[in-house]
DNA sequence: AAGTGGTCTAGACCACGTA
DNA sequence: ACGTGGTCTAGACCACTTC
């Protein structure tokens, strides 16, 4: 009859790809409205479940995010360069020869939900700091929002014995954070290692980043060595995948 | 009436928190199969359509994955470790001290769909090579599969007036690969930097790469230099989130 | 007040995988 | 052959945003 699939494609994909083809032109740019659920109904010719499912797909794939009571719209991005090596930037890596465009601060970071603890050791950070499995750490976490927005959550872990009694365990470490401190007990970091993944966010982290439906974080875990060779620092960062590039320089 | 909904939350929600918690504890390991729709409708006394909602939550999460005609089952992860600077392996970062466990290669793998074509350079490629917009670059683009699953797509592009004639125009490229042909031809790569970033993929690379739903890509374009300052090559590679764990090591 | 997306029901038919 | 998930309909009520 006339309810063919027009090829073999359910009808709810047919027409998010109709909408996705109009995003890719420039029919709706970033924060545009889409048809709603009511106008691809009656264009369409399908039932409200059915336009719902297309629109779904769209905010699956990043595309678009849903505001309740709103509509559907185009989403924006602005993402922030984070610099893993900042000594090596330089004049001849420099200007201007980054694929992604990602402006740099002119905007405004504050700091948030500091809070200073000490908890036994999660078995991984135990290993990474050569510690016994549940032996005290000190955990420094805190929350980064730019412009408003929440984009990155930072646990740093430390043994509690190591910093016991200084700047560290307090909010505010002082000139030069806990680096600084660290070398003023002897245990200056020499080398840094950062290990990235990414994911889709738990609730926990979706909440505390405010994150849109089709948002992945970016999980970095760095670990700082001193000289010789022990890991003293253990931070893992959850990060808001649409707000940041990442950039790693170094030599061949 | 009893058509309370515990707390606030939508059904399908609860539903969905119930099967993650059941996870969380191992009731359900890694490849297991979990409640289906039938046995959820009975369960909890929904109609269909919300038990499906409640395993698309799973699966939009990353957490759970479908096969057609046979459950939902919980999803298993063997990530591969990608170290972005092999220079710095040595004893003294080496031995078990990463934080995530993943196995290095003693296991599978192939090259697949190669093809190098020459094609107008796409703006983004072209700023950063320093060349005119629609210059001819040549385009090596190639997938990797490891245990006959597809993790990495890459695709390097390099100024065909460069490379014209040298064995970076075929298949083979001889031993060493291209950076030992462009280091013959006088180009000889010393530096590199490598921009990270996620989101979720396009049908396009979600069927390339065989990505079941809630597993986003991440996106790293590799910029090689020469010694002095100019851009060569643009590697811009898309990985399977849930196959690697990128590494970066540097020093203070 | 009107329109929007969010949730939910109670059916239905299909393609697929397993046995 | 049977059970599974995949798609779809045609209703309904709600909370929310916008005007």
């Amino acid at each position: 009859m006339a309810t063919r699939d027009d090829g073999g494609q359910p009808k709810y994909r047919r027409i998010a790809d109709v909408l996705r083809e109009a995003i890719r032109l420039g029919d709706y740019g970033p924060g545009a409205r889409l048809p709603g659920e009511n106008e691809l109904m009656t264009e369409h010719g399908v039932a409200r479940m059915t336009a719902r499912q297309a629109l779904g797909v769209l905010q699956t794939e990043g595309i678009a995010e849903s505001r309740k009571g709103a509509g559907v719209f185009v989403r924006a991005f602005r993402p922030v360069r984070r610099r893993g090596v900042q000594r090596l930037s330089g004049e001849l890596w420099g200007a201007g020869r980054s694929i992604w465009a990602a402006d740099i601060e002119d905007r405004d970071l504050v700091v948030d939900q500091i809070a200073v603890t000490e908890e036994p050791a999660p078995e991984r950070v135990a290993h990474v700091l050569d510690l016994a499995p549940g032996a005290p750490v000190c955990v420094r976490s805190r929350r980064f929002v730019l412009d408003g927005k929440p984009v990155l959550l930072a646990a740093s872990h430390l043994s509690a014995a190591l910093v016991a009694g200084s700047a560290i365990t307090r909010e505010d470490t002082g000139p030069g954070g806990i680096y600084a401190r660290l070398a003023e007990l002897g245990h200056e970091p020499a080398h840094f290692r950062e290990e990235v993944r990414s994911r889709m966010p738990s609730q926990e982290e979706s909440r505390r980043l405010s994150l849109s439906a089709g948002t992945p974080v970016m999980l970095i875990c760095r670990t700082a060595f001193t000289a010789d060779g022990r890991a003293v620092e253990v931070n893992e960062m959850i990060l808001d995948s649409a707000s940041y590039v990442l950039e790693y320089d170094f030599d061949a």
